[in-house]
DNA sequence: CAAATAGTGTCTCTAAGACAATATCAC
DNA sequence: GTGATATTGTCTTAGAGACACTATTTG
């Protein structure tokens, strides 16, 4: 009983109680409505994937897509297993927002999980989200604060409208954290994790950063703006956008054609 | 077995293997050494806090200082409760820097790790950690990037110099990962958790985030600068400096004195 | 030509970095 | 006065935001 061997052997983890782990995922991709004329570039919005719940707790409620840490893989892996069950895509970017682990937040038991951000392009298209009949959906996202320093989450797909009430809580440092003042039938504490992921893609946006995975390879310049004003509901000067824009992108020798006019360069990531 | 009640009351989450769960926490200081002149400044050291494993595995290595989640607490809280367990001290900030969750990164088992920063300003004296009988210890932290393109952590405490190898890790975006090449006698994955943290702080301590938390309410614009530049590694114009932080402190009536030069005012944060 | 987007030039203002100069205490 | 740090002023340059202007395609 003196050596490492013997002490691995004899370490009895089930000794603690331990949390189920998961990895929910807040998918971010950009959907476009069709033009009024021709000739108008078509009007962008923010969705992300809500899975309707066909068990208890919160059955027939929207949830994020998500599940459990399974043996052998990270939590990384995990998340995106997840993501590419129900949307069979595999997103090329995951970034994690952090841990909820608040006692009490899943009726089920000790489930703490890991949220994540994750961002689908328009050129993936994914089959499985979106049917009417399934019961996976792209909503759209509006996230706003209001006149008495609330913030308003409103997530709207059809005639289907969730609306949760959140409001920040300052910490001293690290990630900015919201309190559900109204789950707005969002289930579980989704409702402040999608609060916090979207804080936490707008902070990157601002840099430039996320704002290429939402489209493919090549792309104009126009393009990646109306991203960036998409993400982070903003509106910016394009000659702004194209000085600050430039050192981050290389041109390719290919351009637009037939939209009514004149044509624009396609671009990529440098 | 048709109510929700029904259906929570028979939910196992046993029928799921389940990880166990740490926090585990890099808490920062800034220690200084005696000054050759009584006129000069004491030079500043970023120190950290490791703790001397008394059992196998890594047993007499040096480990983080750590704890499983125990049920009814939140992640934070058990960081905020293992850190207060080694140095008596409550920190004041908590930053999470992600999740470690490789299988086999623990020879115990199934175990993975929330990573934390945590920072105890110089007022808040420590007893139980630093006394040289004690299993705790503050390491001086270097982190430097070679011209192989590796990085070089270096913690020295006394003759002790743990020195671990670490390569960047370039993911799509989020947490910039490293991966360990030596461990350099640093338990587990430490050695990336540390580089982690480091990497993090540094990117807030830019725009001057946490680094008042290095240091008693009151202070000088000296000593803030101080702190930046060291936790840092490198060095600003005061004039400069003192220009960018204006915004974010208040004067206060109160001055040094006694120091052998020109007493300076001293400031809160705003 | 008209509609619509693509793309460039330039003015102003702010902020950052460099550096010079002055102020004030303890001995 | 000397040594050391505290504090202010200002020059130059880079970048952001605003806005005017030109270019190019399709119906």
């Amino acid at each position: 009983m003196n050596s490492e061997f013997d002490y691995l052997n004899n370490y009895n983890l089930n000794d603690y109680e331990r949390p189920s782990v998961t990895a929910d995922i807040v998918v971010f991709t950009i959907r476009s409505e069709e033009p009024e004329s021709f000739r108008k570039e078509p009007k962008n919005n923010l969705s992300l994937l809500l899975i309707k719940r066909g068990q208890y707790p919160y059955k027939d409620q929207w949830a994020l897509p998500g599940g459990f840490l399974a043996p052998g893989e990270t939590i990384e892996q995990c998340a995106l297993r997840e993501i590419e069950e129900e949307t069979s895509v595999i997103p090329t970017s995951l970034m994690s927002v952090g841990m909820f682990s608040e006692p009490g937040r899943d009726p089920r038991g000790w489930i703490i999980s890991n949220a994540f951000v994750s961002i689908i392009s328009s050129s993936q298209k994914t089959q499985r989200a979106g049917d009417d009949a399934a019961d996976a959906q792209w909503f759209d996202v509006s996230f706003e604060l209001n006149e008495n320093g609330m913030y308003m989450l409103t997530l709207q797909h059809n005639d289907i409208c969730l609306r949760a009430v959140l409001r920040e809580e300052k910490s001293r440092f690290g990630m900015t954290s919201f309190i559900i003042e109204d789950n707005g039938f969002i289930a579980f504490d989704h409702a402040a994790i999608i609060a916090r992921a979207l804080t936490a893609m707008r902070n990157r946006a601002k840099d430039f950063e996320m704002i290429f995975d939402f489209l493919p390879e090549k792309f104009t310049l126009t393009e990646l703006q109306n991203v960036q004003e998409t993400v982070m509901n903003i509106s910016v000067l394009s000659a702004n956008f194209r000085r600050k824009i430039s050192g981050l992108v290389k041109e390719t020798d290919e351009y637009t054609e037939g939209a009514g006019h004149r044509p624009a360069k396609l671009y990529q990531r440098k």
